[in-house]
RNA sequence: GCGCUUGUAGCUCAGUGGAUAGAGCGCUGCCCUGCGGAGGCAGAGGCCGUGGGUUCGAGUCCCGCCAAGCGCGCCA
């Protein structure tokens, strides 16, 4: 696991010439600069650059590019580093050395399927929260994008060395739920030949009338046989735990599952409601106004206040999300927690950290993401998806269609902030038009030649990497090597969707290598070289399994 | 009306304040005496919504405008 990364040891080369360069006097500066290094976009401008005589150039009143070339004089020696060239109008480029570049297939092959791992979060408690539909009705296609942001997220926060819970929170009480026990109900006469109507406000969708055939086949008409409120409470139960299977069954299907599935009515059986509640009325943050308790959040910054306790005595799902919050933090003691909530949820957003402040947690250490609304289309045609109408596209519909791994590679390529349009036909096509089977070839390409060479008995433990000369061999490590520090720049920004265009960019470089290089050869003369590149193309699997693996995909050997 | 998010190639989308704005699909044309052609190479295609500002430097940051999505309940 690398506690430093490439990009720091190039940042501590700059910053030493820095140190020596002041300490010479020539640079006068108050304070040590914020040292930047960055990968260059043009592959001709070596592997890294700094910028920085360019940015210190005014507060030194130094030309650019002189500064430049004194800074490059101080730059210390190093075994990675090949050559720190000026460009003007005042960079600083450093191309790491081939020998080294060359090295990095053998610390692939020894670090094995941690390669890609760093030590960002000293295994610090972390929670991500996601998906949490209410269980009155399936995961659709909308929410399954959370779910994969999520799922993806959580890998990479653990690859990065947070110790994460994946976390379903279960709104498994308040008003949405009585109105699907009701619907639930309703559909249940039904179903024995009595007439029914759904409550106000009840769940309309087909499942429901399945679910209510399904509790009839198991258990006949016994719930007919009680009083009303008692049959809504026990038929209740029982769909409330078939939804709640049925969810985590569909997610299980695109390689989503949970530590924990946390229940609203423990926040109340427990008490944590009670304490969130206590503390905040003893911090003067509740007030009494219309026979209701309102957080006064509007103290606090929030541009309105919010009602957690209704004149009905009752409290609002607001009430049950500060308990949540205060159980998570100060109850379960996590670090940091990470939310992913659909864009319908965003006015939530505000009211939330100030609740959070008011319990009296930094609010830095809540983060909600906000995924945005999925636009499903069959070519061009449109798919409605409504949830009210019932006939919305569900999780199950879609990973039987379009599969998981499209299903995942698809939502994950995204940034979640932006709507997407989902495209089925695209999704679905085995072709090369589709990038999920683009890298999935790469990396079955990949698996075949090993397993040529492990039929021919060829043993490459002794393959000699410094042999791998070729521009497209060492292309391929380069961006083998970048995965680390890509590991860490989606850990700090919670952005895993680099991911899909990271494993897009490493099978191009496969397919150049293997376009470039014969790996296996007959001839004798090439046997050494064999060796090598077979060590490569190990290696090589390894980071596609690794990448693969944070995104949730498979990684067939064959297709 | 107010708030949040978004506007980049024909389409779907990437793009850490840096150098010549990228990928996949679609379009044109090439490439197999051998490990998987679901591949590779080359080309055409862009006032980065628009107008200002900050900066040595803006697709990226700030403000206005236009357009789209979502939200603005004692629902969740």
């Amino acid at each position: 696991m690398a506690s430093h990364s490439l990009l720091d040891t190039v940042k501590d080369l700059v910053a030493e010439a820095v140190t020596r360069a002041r300490r010479q006097g020539l640079l006068q500066l108050e304070t040590m600069p914020e040292i930047l290094v960055e990968r260059p976009a043009n592959p001709g401008h070596g592997d890294f650059a700094t910028s920085l005589p360019l940015r210190l150039a005014r507060a030194t009143r130094i030309n650019p590019v002189r500064l430049a070339e004194s800074l490059v004089e101080h730059i210390p020696e190093s075994e990675i580093i090949d050559s720190v060239v000026v460009a003007p109008p005042g960079f600083i480029n450093f191309r790491l050395r081939d020998s080294w570049v060359q090295q990095q297939v053998e610390v692939v092959r020894e670090q094995g399927q941690e390669y890609g791992d760093v030590d960002l979060g000293g295994q610090q408690p972390m929670m991500v929260e996601f998906v949490s539909v209410n269980p009155t009705g399936p995961v659709h296609v909308g929410h399954t994008r959370g779910a994969v942001l999520g799922s993806a997220l959580s890998r990479v926060l653990g690859a990065a060395g947070y110790a994460v819970t994946q976390e379903y929170y279960v709104n498994d009480a308040g008003t949405q739920m009585e109105a699907f026990y009701g619907s639930v109900y309703a559909r249940y006469q039904e179903a024995l030949g009595h007439q029914a109507e759904l409550p106000s406000g009840g769940y309309r969708g087909d499942y429901v009338i399945d679910l209510a055939q399904e509790i009839v086949d198991a258990e006949g008409s016994r719930y007919l046989e009680m009083p009303e409120a008692q049959a809504l409470n026990e038929i209740g139960d029982v769909a409330r735990e078939k939804m709640v299977a049925l969810i985590r069954e569909d997610l299980t299907r695109i390689g989503v599952s949970f530590d924990n599935w946390f229940s609203e009515r423990d926040l109340y059986r427990d008490g944590d409601y009670q304490r969130a509640v206590d503390l905040l009325r003893n911090k003067d943050y509740l007030a009494e106004r219309d026979n209701a308790t309102w957080f006064t959040s509007s103290v606090l910054g929030d541009d309105k206040d919010n009602v957690v306790i209704r004149s009905s005595g009752d409290p609002t799902y607001f009430a049950s999300d500060i308990a949540y919050h205060y159980n998570k933090f100060i109850v379960r003691g996590f670090q940091s927690v990470v939310n992913i909530w659909g864009a319908d949820h965003q006015g939530h957003v505000p009211r939330m950290n100030t609740a959070v402040a008011a319990l009296g947690i930094n609010p830095d250490r809540l983060t909600i993401l906000i995924s945005q609304m999925v636009t499903l289309k069959r070519g061009t045609e449109v798919v409605r998806a409504s949830k009210r109408s019932g006939d919305f596209v569900t999780l199950r519909e879609l990973a039987e269609e379009v599969g998981a791994d499209a299903c995942r590679y698809f939502f994950l390529a995204r940034t979640p902030s932006t709507q997407m349009e989902f495209d089925l036909e695209l999704a679905k096509k085995e072709s090369s038009e589709n990038p999920v089977y683009y890298v999935q070839y790469a990396h079955a390409r990949n698996a075949s030649i090993l397993n040529l060479a492990r039929s021919q008995n060829i043993d490459w433990s002794q393959g000699d990497v410094t042999l791998l000369n070729d521009p497209s061999e060492l292309a391929l490590i380069r961006t083998m090597i970048r995965l680390p520090e890509l590991v860490e720049h989606m850990a700090r920004t919670l952005e895993p969707h680099h991911l899909p265009h990271y494993a897009t960019e490493l099978a191009t470089a496969f397919h150049g290598f293997y376009e470039n290089c014969r790996v296996i050869s007959a001839l004798p003369e090439d046997g050494q070289m064999t060796l090598a590149r077979l060590k490569l193309v190990e290696s090589a699997q390894i980071v596609f399994r690794r990448t693969l693996e944070l995104m949730g995909m498979t990684t067939p050997e064959r297709m």
